[in-house]
This record gives structure tokens, sequence and C-alpha cells, in this order.
DNA sequence: TATGAATGAGGGTTCATTCAT
DNA sequence: AATGAATGAACCCTCATTCAT
């Protein structure tokens, strides 16, 4: 039903791309071999389904990365208040930090996903679809954040500056992470971008 | 004082590496070739000065950012004021995303560096060497802040707090920066960015 | 009766390929795909009436020939002088190489056709029948010359000489063809070879 | 003096290839790593001189074409009487069929070249360098001819058949040596190749 | 010290062939 | 019998590194 055009054996290739990438290897590094290898195919399998090795490397990390933000949006929208639906977000955050640093960067709108890797921007289309998630998932905070009256009216009309509120609040707490915390340290980084969030919008 | 013990064809080389970075080139793609043919020298030289490739590259950047990094920081020094000194960091940023949006990351102790070029981890001497001019840019700043009372107590006191907010408030600018904004919109995104550090701070 | 042992797909996959080569593809770059999709059949099919790819293909161009032979061996036939008979050989050549040049190589016994698919001599059986029909060919105008007395007995006597002197003459014919002529230079190469060959033979 | 502008290794490749084909392998098969073990080079090498395995293999042909060229017309000057001269070519002819019959289009203006190797017309200004050399052949044979009253006032003015008439003398010749002739029958091939050729031309 | 010609290991891609359906 | 998805051996080409000059 899902990934309902997706052939069986694209979904092995991006599933194998994506374990190595959660493995540490750089894209840019990635083989076709290895590919081949992790997904349990043919090497020249990859290319009945992609045309060069940079197209499924891109896209696998395109659709890994949606069906995180739209697992990622579900969550946020099973919470009820401002600060739980916040909180999951950092939740989701801090796991991926602990999987692989790199996909810290998904919440961010535009991102530095092209960092990561520059072919990315080849594929627009799966892009802007991964953006249509975040932006739902921000959305979902700031009405809630309206509806608990945390947000100033000031603040909420100007949506580039509330959005720079949410993405320096997650920024701070992503900086926060970089260090070797305890699980007790999570909290406390959490609990301080709550605050900055917080402060930032009222 | 500085590069006293760097050759000059090691700096020829450096710069010609900066040059194809900043001429958008990403460090994983660079050849040995274009380095040589951008720093006018052979290419057996790079292997009199560096032993590999990577080395070369990961040298060339961390030295790059610690130039960009020593300046920052005796710019920021000579801002007598707190605002001052913040919107300076926030010049600089502006800056370096015009010249090349990699850039930005520069401020981020720990940054997001290695992302950027994953070899960087092997020069930790180079690596701290930079962290440590940013520690003394952000100390800079606070005690800017704190002469001026515009950090709380609290604030003031909770080191990973406060560099939190200051990271949130620069990534939230660094955010703002990556639409496509004229340079009236680059000042409204510095009006932000300074007003969610010092709500943060207080 | 010909083709009384080629199953329809045989057929098909020979058209395919004959379809292929007058397309203008050096037969040493044809992809079993490129037949399978000309020919309207499975990749899989080819495998089942050919061991290897350059099996159809040289197979695909004996019979090819074979069914020009023969056809070239009627119309010769249905001609009543020397003259005639030897006007329709060139003619078939002018429209051969209007087709695709390399089957000007077709009335030569034992031809250059190895130069034009190497793989040709793995199938004397196909070779030596189309040959067989060349001599026919040669030996029904050799018979209709000696009958107008075209022919010195010397020539008629050594099968060699003679033999020389057609492919000489149908050679000379095929080198003024490479030239860019409009129709009534065909004729007047035409008259030229038939001059040389007359001049060869009496 | 002669090659003063084809670096060492060029050459050197260029005689790999030709060992290459002259000991049989079909050009269309030839492999980057036989060149390279043929001209005892590095691979890499070859892609220092030429920018594909096709350009050199086709400059390595055309090069010895041209070599061959050139020595022919050499020793067909060195010769006096106008049979001497054709005869000389046949001697070339015969040669070169012993080495490897593909060579026998050598002579032919325009030749049959392009089906031997088709990218060989990708190089225009080689090939036509090549054909230039080929003209100044015939030239001096058939100015010998006129000098010996061999050749008739009318065959002499019309160019066209001049040409077809050697054209077709040399290929029944070639013809001729297909079969599998000893030393003698190669002699008697070349007489009957020169009676072809006078009568043509009287 | 400086060079760049030469190298060959390595990797992306193609495509003939197989085989489960 | 017919198919075409899957495969992996094979091969072209790149490029980091070396080394003779």
């Amino acid at each position: 039903m899902m990934d309902h055009d997706l052939a069986q054996k694209e979904i092995a290739i991006f599933e194998g791309i994506i374990r190595l990438i959660k493995g540490g290897i750089n894209p840019y590094t990635i083989k076709v071999s290895d590919i081949a290898r992790q997904a349990d195919v043919g090497k020249g399998t990859l290319y009945e389904y992609f045309k060069t090795k940079e197209e499924a490397i891109s896209k696998a990390i395109l659709y890994y990365i949606g069906r995180g933000l739209e697992e990622a949006y579900l969550a946020v929208k099973s919470q009820k208040s401002f600060q739980d639906k916040y909180y999951e977000v950092l939740r989701i955050l801090a796991r991926q930090a602990q999987e692989n640093k790199e996909q810290c960067k998904l919440m961010s709108p535009l991102g530095d996903l092209q960092d990561f890797y520059g072919h990315l921007s080849d594929y627009q289309a799966d892009f802007r679809a991964n953006q249509a998630w975040i932006k739902k998932i921000y959305e979902d905070i700031f009405q809630a954040g309206n509806k608990e009256n945390l947000i100033s009216e000031e603040s909420l009309q100007d949506e580039d500056y509330r959005e720079m509120a949410l993405m320096g609040a997650l920024a701070a707490f992503g900086h926060g992470l970089y260090r070797p915390l305890d699980s007790l340290e999570v909290d406390a980084a959490m609990a301080a971008s709550y605050r900055l969030l917080v402060k930032a919008l009222n």
C-alpha cells in the first residue's frame, strides 16, 4: 500500500544504502559493490532501477528521510500539548543523533542536506516532498503553542521569525548533543532547548 | 608569527585548495591535478609537503578556518558593545555564506566540519587550535554582555545553556540566510537573531 | 522449400538483425537487447534458437545473403544475353550499395565476408551453400558469353583467369560506386565495367 | 626526423596495436589491457596520448597504413618500367596478404577501410593524407604506362575509367590470392592481373 | 627541491547469458 | 515454448601516488 510503486528490489537497495550510511560510511565513498552486497542483489541489478550510483544514493537518502519525516509528523501530531510535541521532535533528533548524527539535519527545511551529499539537489521532486512534511510538523507545533497562548501575537504573525526561533532552539539542542552526554544530560539539553524556544516565542 | 613554519609552496597549495572549494567544488571530488594546477606547482610537489591528498585538503581547510577565526576574533574584540560584537559575528557569517555557505559552520565549536570533510578529524591538533579561537570569541561576547547587564546571573553561570543560546541564535540566522534574500533582509535576519539571543540570555 | 526448417521466431530474429545492420549498425556492436527489441521477442527466446549472439548474427547474415544470392541467380537467369545478365548483376550491386555498402561483398566467392563479421567462418555449411549460388551465377554468365562468342577460347579454358576477370570488373564497378554519383554516372560506371569485362575475356 | 612529433610511447602503442592486428585480432575485440601489454606500457599511459581506445586504434591503423603507403610509393617509384612498377604493387599486396589479409585494402583510394574499423572515419586528416599517397602511386604507374605507349589515348584521358581499370586488376589479383596458393601460383596470379590491366588500358 | 610522465589498482557501468515463472 | 528480471564477469577509464630526472 505504501511504496506501492517501488519495486521490492528497489527498496532492498535503498535499505542497503541506508544501512551503509548508518554504519558510518560517508556517502561519497560508498561503492556500488558495497551497495550490492548490503542489499544482497547483483551489481547489475542496481542499474535496472537507477541510472547511476549517485541516483541510487540520492533517492535512498531522500526516501529514508521522507519515511522518517512522515513518522515524525505522525508522532508529533499524536502528542497533545505544545511541550509534548516539541519534546517529541527533540527525542527523534536525539535518537537520530545516536544512530548517525548526519540525520540531525532532517528537520531543517532547506536543510544542509546538499552538504551531506551534493547530488541530492538533482532530485528536486523528492526533495520538495520532504520539505512539505517539515512544514506540516512546524505548523502542528505552532498551532498547539498558539492554543496554549505560549506564542505572542507578534511572533505568531512573523513567519520568518517564528521559524528562526524554532530552528535556533533545535540547533541549540543539536549542539548540546555533540558532547558525550549521558541520558540525564540529554534531558537537561531538552529542557534548555525548550526554554530557549518558549523565551523566543513569547 | 603565524605560518612561521609553513613553506611558501605549502601555502600556495593551501590557497589553491581553498580557491577550489570557494569555487564550489565539493572537497570529496577535488583531484590532485586540480590542486596542482590551481596552486601552480607540480603534482609531485604536493607529496613533498603532505603524505596524502586528504592531508593536504584537511590541513588547507583547517588552516583557512583558523585564519578566518583569528581575524574574526580580532574583529569582534575591536567592537565595543555586546550588540556590535554579535553583529560583527553575524556579518562575518553572512559574508562567508555568500562566498560559500559551507563555511557557515565555522563558528560551531565541534561544528559539523566533519560532515563537510570527514578526514578533518584526523588532524585533531589543528582542530583543537581552531576551537580555542571559537571559545575566545564566545568569551569576549559574553563578557561584554555581562558588563552591559544583558545576561541574567542564571544564564551566566550555566555555561552549557549560554553556549546553546548563542549557537541557537547563530543557527537561526544561518537558517534565515538560506533564502534568496537581498541585503535589507539580511538586516532583518540579523535583528531577529539578536533578538533571539537577548531573549535567551536574560 | 527454403526455410522449411526455420521456426517463425527464428526468421523474426534474422530479420531483426538484418534490419539493424541495414540501419547502419556495425555487427560487432549489436546487442542482444537490440535484436530482441527489433525482432519483438524476448531476450531469452534468442537462446532457444541459437547458442550465442554470434551464432544468431552470423546465421542471419548468411541467411540474408543466401536469399539475396538466390534471387540474384534467378534474376540473372531470366535475362537472355550476356550483357543483360552482367548488367543485372551490376544493378543488384548498385542497389545493395545504396542500402548498405557492406553487402557489395556478396558476390565475391570467399569474399571479404569475414572482414565484415569474423564469426561467419564458424558456419562453413551455410557459407559454402552461398558460394554454390555464386558459382551458378558465374557459370550462367559465362555460358551466355560463350554462346555469343564474347569469350576467347583461351579465356574460357582458364577458369582462374576468367573468374579473376569477372571479379575485377565487378570490383572496378564497386570502386566507381563509392563516389557521390547521380544515376547517370551509375550508368557510366556500368558501361565502363562491362567494357573492362569484355576486353578481359576476349 | 620522421615521426618527429610523435612521442616515443605513442609509437610504442601504435606498434603494439599493429602487432595485435597482424597477430589476427579483430580490431573490434582489442582490449586496452592487450595494447598495454603488447606496447609494454601501463594502461593509464594510453590515456596520456589518446582520449579513447578507439582513437588509439584508429590512429595506429592510419599511421601504419601511411607508413606502408609511403614505402610503397618509394618502391614503385624506384622501378623503371610500367610492368615493374605494377608488379611492385602486386608484390606488396601479396606480402601484406600473407601478413594479414585485411591490409589488401590499402591500395583502394577511399578503400573499405571503414568496414575494417568504423571509427577510422573520425580521423579524416590522417585518412586524407593516406589517400594522397595512393594517388601518387597511381599517377606514377600511369605516367610510365603512357611513356611506354601501353595506354590508349582514350583510356588516358578518362580518369575514372583508368582508375577503375587499375582497381579492377588489383582486386582480381587480391581475389586470386585468397586461395591457398604456393608462390608459383602467386606468379600466375600476377601475370593474369597484369594481363587484365594491359588489356583494359589499351 | 621540484617536476610531471608513467603507472596500475580500483570502481562504475555494460551486457551476454541464465532461469524461475 | 517464451519471457525478462537478475546476475556478475569483463572492461574502459580515472586518478592518487611514485620516481627518474
